[in-house]
DNA sequence: AAAAAAGATTAGACTAGTCTAAAAAACGGG
DNA sequence: CCCGTTTTTTAGACTAGTCTAATCTTTTTT
């Protein structure tokens, strides 16, 4: 059994290992508010275990095992997550911190339960796809928002990287998955950029915000 | 924040208290599987911590802080047990390991709301009083069914020291929390009782069941 | 290509939790 | 009331996780 640490530290690679081909100590560390000598000692432990790939200053990758398992945590946390938001009726911005801490409970039983009590859903409260038992994952095609040109026409499928002044932000504007824009303009200057959802009338959105949403074609 | 060992370690010692005036550092150890010395050890940091007042040598009592603290803990407890039975369909041998480790999940917004989500139970799925938000305990006077004697009419309230193997005993036999059963006979060699359902024929129950089962008039 | 900066690892220390073995205290039956 | 048994505490050791400071390694800049 592995302990909540090294639990933490394998989804964190797991994490990165999606946007970058290699997971690198410093950005393990930030992710989990600790030290890059804890990263480091903790590394050598589960590269030990069989969990991870460690080259020295080149980065860590997962070896299968821990791929498998970094998705079963994934799942976990997803679950509880829709269990937080569509059961209890927390907001979609009070939820992680505490999944952060439920999906460490031991039972496979447990969370093969909870997936049935909530209808085996694909996406969790940020859009993000949650893996089945066997860690397969729902396929689809997104692109961030801020790559988007003037004039399309998108469906909001996933919050990225859900720190909860985002999600509130986007509250405050209306905005959730399923929302759907259309690009009216976009500004050379700062990357900000208008859209217009189907209902309601036009505003303006950062890039560090656009850079944040996942979209699908409309 | 206290850790899990230290939460541990004060519900073992409320438990302990519920039955006798004062805990004892063996009797403690037993409970959470791990060594008189280790106890010893951290009856001495939750006394610096002001969760109990230890007299070392004559046992363990809770300061109000600790007493507090551990009705939270079993509020917890409880209300998960109940989920875990009412909602996911869990077994009530299934569900003590797993809400051992959801106890120590840190949210009073999230132990109020599942509160809420359940309806406000009053008790377990043991028969066991659920502790309000205040700590308040649902008042009831239960005797054992081997205290009982020839010719009562009781009802089952609630079973104590649920190991999972008396639970799937009382499964076996038909019995659960709120079945009514007539004594019919007390044998005083080996204190094994016959008892009849007021639905069903009538068997008999070790001493070492019947002293288990909190029993209430019917 | 050397110097500087950034990033990673190692060394050493500290806390928390646990254990075994040994010493100390309390208890209980003659 | 004494002696052996039980219980408790203490002493010392070990693992896990974390940190700071020091020492590499790699990358970037001049
Ligand atoms: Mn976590
Ligand atoms: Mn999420
Ligand atoms: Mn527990
Ligand atoms: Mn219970």
């Amino acid at each position: 059994m592995l302990t909540r640490s090294e639990e933490d530290h394998i989804k964190a690679v797991y994490a990165l290992l999606q946007e970058d081909d290699s997971a690198f100590t410093k950005d393990i560390a930030e992710r989990l508010h600790t030290k890059a000598s804890s990263v480091s000692d903790m590394l050598k432990k589960l590269a030990d275990k069989g969990h991870l790939k460690h080259e020295p200053y080149y980065g860590v990758k997962l070896t299968a095992k821990g791929h498998a398992l970094a998705l079963q945590l994934v799942r976990k946390h997803r679950l509880w997550e829709t269990f937080l938001v569509e059961r209890l009726g927390f907001g979609w911005d009070e939820v992680h911190e505490v999944a952060e801490q439920m999906e460490h409970v031991a039972s496979e039983k447990l969370i093969d339960k909870l997936d049935n009590y909530l209808g085996h859903p694909s996406f969790d409260p940020h859009g993000d796809p949650i893996p089945d038992r066997h860690g397969r994952i729902r396929a689809r095609r997104t692109k961030r928002l801020s790559a988007c040109q003037q004039g399309d026409t998108v469906r909001i499928a996933a919050v990225s990287g859900t720190t909860d002044g985002l999600l509130r932000l986007l509250d405050a504007k209306g905005l959730r998955i399923g929302t759907v824009l259309n690009v009216q303009e976009v500004h050379a200057f700062d990357g900000s950029m208008d859209v217009k959802p189907k209902s309601g009338s036009a505003f303006s959105l950062s890039k560090d915000v656009s850079h944040h949403l996942q979209v699908e074609n409309a």
